[in-house]
DNA sequence: CATTCATGTTGATTGGGATCAACGTGACCG
DNA sequence: CGGTCACGTTGATCCCAATCAACATGAATG
């Protein structure tokens, strides 16, 4: 299990669990010196809108970030969701403007850091730099995984799969154990991340439930029978980077 | 139309059409500078295996790319497709190992760099470096297009969606016009991009043939009608940031 | 020329998830 | 305390795409 370790700093958990090790004490240092802002904002509030102009990236201290996008009738397809330790738009940075909106789940804790300090950091630390760059890769890996989900897995592989790669990322950054963790997701917000509707999400739950496999209740997932989810899911944290590759 | 220029040189069609203006004579000279080698390989050519560890990174000069993840039976799914001008696996250069595989569809001419000499050449030069960067977040913005694709559009959607990029995407570089491009894509392919099955993707070109939209045959593809095609898909490509942002 | 193999095409049937509809449950609140 | 609202739950039905099966077409090969 992870250890929670340095959250008492702003980027603590900040590629915690991946290669965390190959960042400097002077790289953290600049990072955590040019820090603008640290707030603090509650559930469901839209933080960007897809198309804006953005000057500033925001890492997550606390809580849990969505980014969707909509279709022609309004519905949300959700295409990342974020944990503490992750740099929720760090994309923002060389491109400039987004391509989709960023909404928090949860209520949540976030810093951010204007985009000209960014560069500034990142003047002479080629490697802080390759590691950011990297944190960005990792969305897209991320991403990439999510498209092999919608596409290849049906319903109950679908949530097994979001379950199993959540689990690690939060057991990364000291957020889970033993497979337990707290999700403040709606079985609706699950859908739109699963690309089903909510009535067959709530199905797709109790048969997880049923088989005892996993348990989401009250915003609170149990794994209970991680082998067999990971399975269900075909789950392989490979694409997380873990530093502790493990299979499971 | 995109014109074609500059195809004289190795790099000539990297970020055409999206911000290639902003790389200075000596970026381009740079890159230009530290190409490893030049080579051509026959179709359906495994180039990359995920999991390997990978220490050059390849541009796409002619052909077309796929990068794909396997399921537990074996079955693909595409989770990118790379026309000209894409630097196919830069990501590899922050990763150091890829999480998928990399393969030709048709044959393919590639340029490729060493890690090393890349990160030299990006030394002293953060605005190449960000523009690279931006390069790969492309790509994630494509991949977020595609999840939205497969969560969100039905069967005849994604196929619209999937031709409307293709189309956008080798206008930018010179080798579309009229939206005719040649794709060497098999129904199959086209079937394992969208999530579907290669019998269902023949009754989708059918009816988008006879409904007079759009013809792909003998890996031609001809959009008869484009906006038909970019409603049906619900086709957006502001995603991939061109330089002339015309709603169509 | 016959054979084989990959690819495309079409029909019949099945099934997973959407949709429509109703009701349950608990938190909040006037 | 009763009403309302958000969210979850369950049932009935429908439909899109998968699956199974057969055949067509054309290029490559003996």
């Amino acid at each position: 299990m992870a250890e929670v370790t340095g959250t008492e700093t702003i980027t603590g958990r900040f590629l915690m669990g991946r290669r965390r090790s190959q960042l400097t004490a002077d790289d953290i240092a600049a990072l955590e010196g040019s820090v603008q802002t640290v707030r603090s904002l509650p559930a469901r509030t839209l933080m960007i809108t897809a198309g804006e102009r953005v000057t500033v990236s925001t890492m997550l201290l606390e809580g849990f970030i969505c980014r969707y996008m909509d279709d022609r009738e309004g519905l949300r397809q959700l295409v990342a969701i974020h944990v503490p330790g992750d740099f929720v738009d760090l994309h923002g940075f060389p491109m400039e403007m987004l391509d989709h909106d960023i909404a928090t789940l949860g209520p949540v804790k976030v810093a951010s850091w204007p985009h000209a300090a960014l560069a500034k950091v990142m003047e002479g630390r080629p490697n802080l730099t390759r590691m950011l760059w990297f944190s960005t890769l990792l969305d897209a890996a991320m991403h990439r995984e999510w498209i092999f989900r919608l596409g290849r897995l049906g319903a109950e592989g679908r949530v097994a799969h979001l379950m199993c790669e959540l689990n690690v990322r939060l057991e990364m950054v000291g957020l889970a154990s033993d497979g337990r963790f707290p999700l403040p997701l709606k079985q609706a917000d699950l859908a739109e991340a699963c690309g089903l509707t909510g009535v067959h999400v709530n199905r797709v739950l109790r048969s997880l439930r049923e088989r005892g496999m996993l348990v989401f209740r009250n915003g609170i997932v149990e794994i209970l029978d991680r082998r067999a989810l990971a399975t269900l899911g075909e789950f392989d944290p490979a694409y997380l980077f873990p530093d502790d590759l493990r299979k499971d």
